[in-house]
Order: C-alpha cells, then sequence, then structure tokens
DNA sequence: ATGAAAGCGCTAACAT
DNA sequence: ATGTTAGCGCTTTCAT
C-alpha cells in the first residue's frame, strides 16, 4: 500500500465502533441521522464522534456514492479566468457557490490534438467531477461528446446557445443598444462602433444593438466608423490608430467590452488627441481595469460574480436531478457606471 | 447505493479482465506496468484498454493510496488571489504546476470561530489534500494545528520565517533598498516613504532597505516624508493627500508596493500636482494595474507566476518525502521596469 | 505467469 | 434496536 505521505492516520468508523462497543452500522447509522438506534445509545456514540473530532473518510463516501465532490471549470486561452479580467470576476461568484454547497471547484485547461481537436480532459474522462463549467461559446462537437459522459455542463456568457444545454449569459444586443442611447442621450450623433467578429455570435449581437439604436433615433449609420476586428486590446488599439487618420471622425463610440475600449482609447491618447474632449468612450462590463485607466470608462456594468453564481447554482440543480434537459437564462443588466470617458455634447 | 446523479457508469477492471478473460489481478499488474505477465497477455490486454478507453476509478486508488491527489490553497481576506491582483498572479503559477503533476488545487476560504480562531477548514479536517499552501504570514498558534494535521505546509509570501516550515519568498528589504537605489541614480535628494505597518515584518524589512539605501548615500531621512500607516490604496489615497499640505515635500516615493503607490499617485493627482513632474514614484511588484494607471508605474517587477510555481514545487517534493524538515527558500529578484512615474533630476 | 482473496473506510440490505 | 456482511474498484500478498 502507497502510504506515500506522512499524513497522520485518521480515526476511522471501526474505532469510534470499538470504543462505543456497538457495530460500525450502528455508527453509520448516527452519523447519517437514521432511525433506528436507541436514544442512549445514539447520545453515547455522538458523544465519542464529537469527543475525538471524527470525521467520515471522504474517498470511501467518493467510491460507494460514485461522486467526486467536485466541479470541474474547463479553461481555454480566450476566456481564462487568469488571463481575462471579465472571467476572473466570473470564476470568483463560481466558486463562492460551489464552496458553500460542499463541491472543490477544480481547473482544467483544455487541450487540443493533433487535428485542433478538444482532447478530453483527464478530470472529465475519470469522472473526477459531478458538473462541468464552461466559459464563453464551445464548438458543438466537443460539447456533445461532453454531454455523451452524462456529466451536467453548464456555459456561462456563450453567445450561441445550444439545445438542451443549462446556459447563464447576458443580452448583448440590449446592452449594446443601452449604450448607443445612452450616448445618444448624452447628444452624440456621430456615433461610431468598436467589435469582435473574431466570435460572430457576440459581434452580431452587439452589432445589432447598436444598429437598432441608430435606426430608432432616425441616425445614419457611417460604414467607416464600424471596427469589426478588435479581437483583443492590442488589436482595438492597432485598428482605432489607423481609423484617426480619416478626415471625418466620429464623436463616440461604443464598444462592445472594456478591454478594447482601453485599447482604443490608448491609440487616441497617444495620437494626442484628448478623451473625452476629441472623443467620447462607453465599454460594457466594467472590469476593475475601467476604474483606473484614465479618463476612468464609462461603463455598462455586468454584474460577473453573480454570472457565476447561476452558473454554479444550475450545475448544483442539475446534479441532483439526473436526466433533466438544461436550458438558456439570461440575467438582467441595467446599471450604467458613470465616469470620466463621456463629454455631454451640446 | 446513492448513485445520485446521471453519469454514466464506468468501465471497470472486471470488465476488462472479463474481456480478456484473465484475472483482475493481472489486469492490475499491467496498468502498473509491473513485472510477471505474459508478453502475449499483456498486448491482449493493453489493446483492450486502448480500445475501451478504460481509466482507473481514481477514487477508488484514492482510498487505497490514502491521498487525495488534492492540493489546498488556504485563502483570506487580505491576501486573497480573488482580491489581490499580486496573489491572483502567484496563484496561477501555484495551479500551473498542480495541476503538471496530476493534482487539483482547491480553494478553501479560512473563517474564523466567535473567538476569532482559525477554523479548521474541512478540506484539511477531512484530509481532502496532501498539501496545503498559505500566502502571506499566517498565526503561529494556527500554523502548528495544521502542522499537527501532518498535511505539508507552504507558505508564500511570507515576511516572518516559521522553523522546519517550507516556505517562499522575496528580500523586501533587498527590493526597497535598490528602489530607492533606483531614485538616487536619477538624481533625487528627497525622497519618501510609503509602507504598511499593518504587517510588521513586512514594513520593517521594506523600510530597513529604504534606510541603508539612504545611509549608503549619506542622505538625510525626515521623518516627514515617511507614511508608515498605508494598509491598502484608500489609506494610501488619504494619507498622501494629508501629507501633500506640508510645506516641504519630497521629489520622489518609494512605496513598498503598487497598490499603494497608485493610490498615493490618485491623491497627488486629485490635488493637481503632475507625475513625474512634480512627484515620481516608483512601485514594487509590477502588478496588471501599474500598465494601466496615468502616468504607467515604474517599479521593480516580481516574478509571482514564479513564486506560484515554487511554492508548488516545494509542496510536491514534500509530499514525497515525508517527515522532511521544511525550509526558506528566498527568491532573487532583480528586474526594474522603467516606465513613465519618474523624472530624471538634474 | 496467473489467480484467489484480503482489505482500504464506509453504506445499506438483511438478520437477529 | 443492534449486528453481520456484501459490496464500491482497485492493489497487493500469497498460492498455484
Amino acid at each position: 500500500m502507497a502510504q506515500s505521505t506522512g499524513v497522520k492516520k485518521k480515526i476511522t468508523i471501526r474505532d469510534i465502533a470499538q470504543m462505543a462497543n456497538v457495530s460500525v452500522a450502528t455508527v453509520s447509522y448516527v452519523i447519517n441521522g437514521k432511525e433506528g438506534v436507541g436514544a442512549e445509545t445514539r447520545a453515547r456514540i455522538q458523544s465519542i464522534i464529537d469527543q475525538t473530532g471524527f470525521t467520515r473518510n471522504i474517498n470511501s463516501r467518493r467510491l460507494i456514492e460514485n461522486r467526486s465532490y467536485n466541479i470541474c471549470l474547463l479553461i481555454r486561452p480566450s476566456s481564462s479566468p487568469f488571463q481575462d479580467l471579465f472571467y476572473y470576476e466570473v470564476m470568483q461568484g463560481l466558486l463562492e457557490t460551489c464552496q458553500q454547497a460542499g463541491y472543490n471547484l477544480i481547473f482544467c485547461h483544455l487541450e487540443r490534438d493533433e487535428s485542433e481537436r478538444f482532447i478530453m480532459p483527464r478530470t472529465v474522462a475519470n469522472r473526477d467531477c459531478d458538473g462541468i463549467a464552461i466559459f464563453q461559446d464551445i464548438d458543438h462537437q466537443f460539447l456533445t461528446e461532453l454531454k455523451e459522459t452524462g456529466v451536467p455542463v453548464v456555459l456561462v456568457d456563450n453567445h450561441s446557445i445550444p439545445h438542451n444545454t443549462d446556459c447563464i449569459r447576458v443580452d448583448n444586443r440590449l446592452l449594446c443598444l443601452r449604450a448607443t442611447n445612452y450616448l445618444i442621450s448624452q447628444g452624440h450623433k456621430r456615433i461610431g462602433f468598436l467589435g469582435n467578429a473574431n466570435l460572430p455570435d457576440f459581434y452580431n449581437a452587439s452589432f445589432q444593438g447598436y444598429f437598432d439604436a441608430l435606426a430608432a433615433a432616425k441616425m445614419p449609420l457611417n460604414p467607416a466608423w464600424i471596427l469589426s476586428e478588435a479581437k483583443d486590446e492590442q488589436k482595438a488599439f492597432a485598428d482605432m490608430n489607423h481609423l484617426l487618420s480619416a478626415s471625418r471622425l466620429p464623436t463616440s463610440f461604443v464598444c462592445s467590452n472594456d478591454h478594447l475600449a482601453i485599447g482604443a482609447m490608448k491609440a487616441v491618447k497617444a495620437y494626442g488627441m484628448h478623451i473625452p474632449a476629441d472623443m467620447s468612450f462607453i465599454g460594457i462590463d466594467d472590469i476593475v481595469l475601467s476604474r483606473y485607466v484614465e479618463p476612468a470608462l464609462t461603463t455598462l456594468k455586468i454584474d460577473k460574480v453573480k454570472l457565476g453564481s447561476v452558473a454554479g447554482n444550475l450545475l448544483l440543480k442539475a446534479i441532483d436531478s439526473p436526466g433533466s434537459k438544461g436550458e438558456a437564462h439570461t440575467l438582467e443588466m441595467n446599471e450604467i457606471v458613470e465616469r470620466q470617458s463621456i463629454k455631454r455634447l451640446s
């Protein structure tokens, strides 16, 4: 036996039984609060348990119950809570909820094989988790494989909606619509859009919100003011930088998330222009950085921690009701955090 | 049996044995690469294993080997990787290392009882971890209790050094000395110090570095320029704000970490002064925020990810060598990241 | 070279 | 009301 750790031997249910002069079954009944133990015996056993600080061997329970009491967060570079400050906060909510319910949260980096397909991670292959959480969209093929294991899956902040799958998301169209409307309410008539077409569903929803807001206000849309290739901060910087040489610039930009807004703002400042005097910006998310950049970014706040905790609860529910279908949920988000990146016109 | 999840039944070693027409023992030998199985039999069994994608039930192994394959990170609010961006990066390194070695990283919030003493967390009480990591200092009493469980402990970024305990840290005195020297090399003669006396060992080390640098340069130390109560960004802001009304100000500040520097810089800017024109700042850590504040903060970089990975490796080593003593390690850190918060004088 | 069987710590069905 | 015992899936010792 590989008693390879120096860990002190824990007291077992057998020890307790011996000390109380009863069988292990009786102790088990007491532990599990079952009927059929005399009041006196129960008290005696309980007091021994309390004195010794005995707790059941969790691995034995895992084996018997065929559960791991682990929940696995599958991580890809593009939506890693260790890279992206948005998912960083989502993770907090998820963790909190799992802990409360007595589950561990396990992190698992998703890797690809030679043909670029995701490899089933050890934690899932071994059934070392009772539930799986994934941030953002995941390809359909892999999701299917995942679901075939029978382990419940929840998608968080996904843009496309797979069938019969639990997911929790925000309405990106609505968020962008509100952001655009806010700019309009501040007197802006020339409004640009900065989005990330690498995530088509995300892009389409965001753009649609922007589009609808302009349409409702009967404002024309200038294609030259649409930056659609901004996949990250650096690219947002580069694209904005390029746009700045154009003759006629918008007075403001709606950005589909804060990271992009921050990259674009950096370009504007580097170009020698001033924010919000020369150009205004509104973002979406309210990540930590947005408070620290200068000027501080006005943004639509998403309750990221809540997103994570709802995800956790969906998973817990699914774990306790095997065979349940899974459905899409949308979180209402409607808080605007007004900071210094927007100038009120006229 | 509480087959409470909808998880598909996994194939067992018994199934493999049956399919191969051998005993479970033989299959076990093959799995574990042991001697005593005929080449042909071995090949036959292996091919069945490959075809079926069989993997051993991890919970069974956990039970037999009396290990959890979990490593637990004990979290307190003051050094939470979910609050403090320094520990956020340390955690990344720790996680990476644990994963590589086949361990899960479990997060566990440390709680206190009525008399303010730490409660032994479930994960540790249940021996549901093979190793424990703690960020920053932990009180001696609780550390002793922890070590009595026999589970190896590693301290990360601690300031005081407990006996016979693995820990990995940086030399805060040296870091502060170098930061101060850098300011001196830039022509600064009036240098203030911003530190956090809530962490006495940390404060003393940092201050000593500052002190030694000034002494070596034969520069006088002005007590009015020592801000010692800055326990967080807000307090650093307040304290700096208060200092600014003084008649004679230093031309620069050494801050014992970036978070404090950022708070202080905010106060200076709010006061209408300019950085670095009117006052220069140097921080220590190089957290993400430092790149984003304006002006971007010049700072001594600490390789936080490395700190975490070294911690992980110390733990792995301790797990594999029960009864080993544990000792203090210091990481050499000597990289200065020059940004825009320092003005060269004369 | 291979198999039978005990046992890791616990639960639960079945006896008494 | 309490005890006996057969597993959960695997490793390992001891037979053969």
